[in-house]
DNA sequence: CATGAATGAGTTTTCATTCAT
DNA sequence: TATGAATGAAAACTCATTCAT
């Protein structure tokens, strides 16, 4: 994004990510985006370089924003930290179904550079720190640190769309449910 | 003349396998697809009506041998069978690597039919049925039979890539590993 | 055509010309062809050297057809001879409904060679010489002769679309009006 | 920005016209319409929905702008206004040779659209008046008016292109000639 | 000869990007 | 800067023709 306007900059990047959920990433078409976003195609320019560095750029937005709001380590006792995370972690899911669709077209296409895809890793870093620290007061397995993480995240994006038109109470209660199945598999 | 030869249908699929993974879905285009496959362009259209029919084809076939591979109940006493279910993810994620950045590539793009998608689905019957048994017999927990399918996929898909790399001894372990996490996490 | 099967070359005609019909000379393709006269598609290549030979060749053939059936002077007395023609005309244009669309599609059409567009101008010569006659008995106006016959088959062409769906006895009446129209315009 | 050009949309559709007089509609291509009219290939977009769109259109401006010179009753006495008639319908003809061939090439073509079809039709209407009112004041036949408009057109249509390369004095001649043999064969 | 699959040039159409206004 | 028409390079798809069987 350049100077004049970061609002409009956060309404393409906007645009985009539902322009995603509704065609794909192989149907997504800049036009398509300016529409959504109420400007010129042309302007969409203005802002990004071009279509790959959009992608590229929402790309990062959305994963920073993910781990900003999920993946982080508050310093509370570790069983209260992990189903704080893996709350969240649904929370976000269900409130972002834009997002992770997004995310998930784009892990395996060639629009993220290098860079980016570094600089989002780093995101994961608290979850980390966590999980190593239960692994030291041995309350978790003694497994790979990546190995845990990796089976979180596909826990929750596995089970996150389940959640779907389920009452507040129903919610509540699955929360708990996939809370204590993640516990359970990690615990020592 | 030559007859309709049905290897040449199983080389477009399988060139358009390797293309995704090559460029993604989002950069798939029929002409690298028939070069990739050793035969012109237009014999692609022989074979398939259109880029929409060989996709929507190849996700049905790929979903089936996944399901035929993996998701089967092989009757063996429920914690073996389990077991056998879960090594056989991970076996196939990883042989199958094009496959399941294929599979992931098409989840939300609309080129999958409703038709292929009920269809698809048919596929976890066998899980659903072993689950369901584990449930009676007071091994697993009672939770929806949905919720710890979903599970378990997750948890393969997200874990399966871990093993890139792994000597045979370390895949061993990786896979009891897993099989235990996903245990653990389901047992009453 | 060859030396094979005169038949299957009559039949690939015939298909063409019924094809036209079906979706206009810019909507022709061999396949369909073939596909209507009930062979392959190679086969038409046995019999005509390409689309092009194919389409010349047809619209010799039915100008021909048309001539024989038509535009011939059988010696009558110059009214019954005349009255004859236009009758026959109408009747033709009426079994012969693709046929009338065929040429009409082929007129402006780059697929006529010089050659066939002359050989097809040679069926006309009963009708003038004819008309000649008609001008030296001085029943006939004195115009030049290209001008009668195109008269007269611009007025057969445009009236027989009109005599769709008539009754036997409607359409007995309506040859009188159309002959009479063209013998009211023409005499002296 | 440049605004939509009204007059753009006229070229494109002027090339198309005189493109469909050089190669026949069976041979008409967009590249080859964009190139005539001195513009790039997707600007044909710009205008038009597609090739059947720009078609369809052309062929509707091209049967109104016919029908507007053409086929008015002015009121004139009636062997007046049936004399302007017959000669502004050869003046049309002999000015726009590519909009008779465009026009004769579509007539039995799958482009044009039934409402186009029926829109077209409705330009006839003051000639059917006009013909009725003939046939009141007893000065024409009591012939169905679709069969006389029939006869009229199908005469000029194929008397048109004889007066080609003629001298205005021979043209004169032979517009009165016409004229003369369509009055004599529709009066009383 | 007949077949119909294979070929690949050509056609329509889309769309990222540019640029005149 | 904003606009959206213009561009032209792909991409999907068609189809006349060839050729292995």
């Amino acid at each position: 994004m350049r100077q004049k306007d970061e609002a409009k900059a956060q309404d393409i990047l906007r645009a985009t990510l539902h322009e995603v959920q509704a065609v794909g990433l192989a149907g997504l078409s800049i036009e398509a985006v300016a529409r959504r976003a109420g400007i010129a195609t042309g302007t969409v320019y203005t802002y990004f370089r071009g279509k790959d560095a959009l992608l590229d750029s929402l790309y990062l937005h959305t994963k920073t924003a993910f781990s900003d709001f999920v993946l982080r380590d508050d310093g509370l006792p570790l069983r209260a930290a992990f189903t704080r995370m893996t709350k969240a972690y649904l929370d976000y899911i269900i409130e972002h179904e834009a997002e992770i669709i997004f995310m998930g077209q784009m892990a395996n296409s060639p629009y993220v550079t290098e860079q980016t895809r570094e600089a989002a890793a780093l995101g994961a870093r608290p979850v980390a720190a966590m999980l190593e620290r239960g692994k030291l007061e041995q309350l978790l397995k003694d497994l790979d640190t990546a190995w845990m993480m990796a089976f979180v995240g596909g826990t929750m994006k596995a089970m996150a769309p389940l959640a779907a038109g389920m009452s507040a109470a129903g919610y509540a209660a699955f929360q708990e449910s996939v809370a204590t199945l993640c516990w359970d598999a990690l615990k020592a």
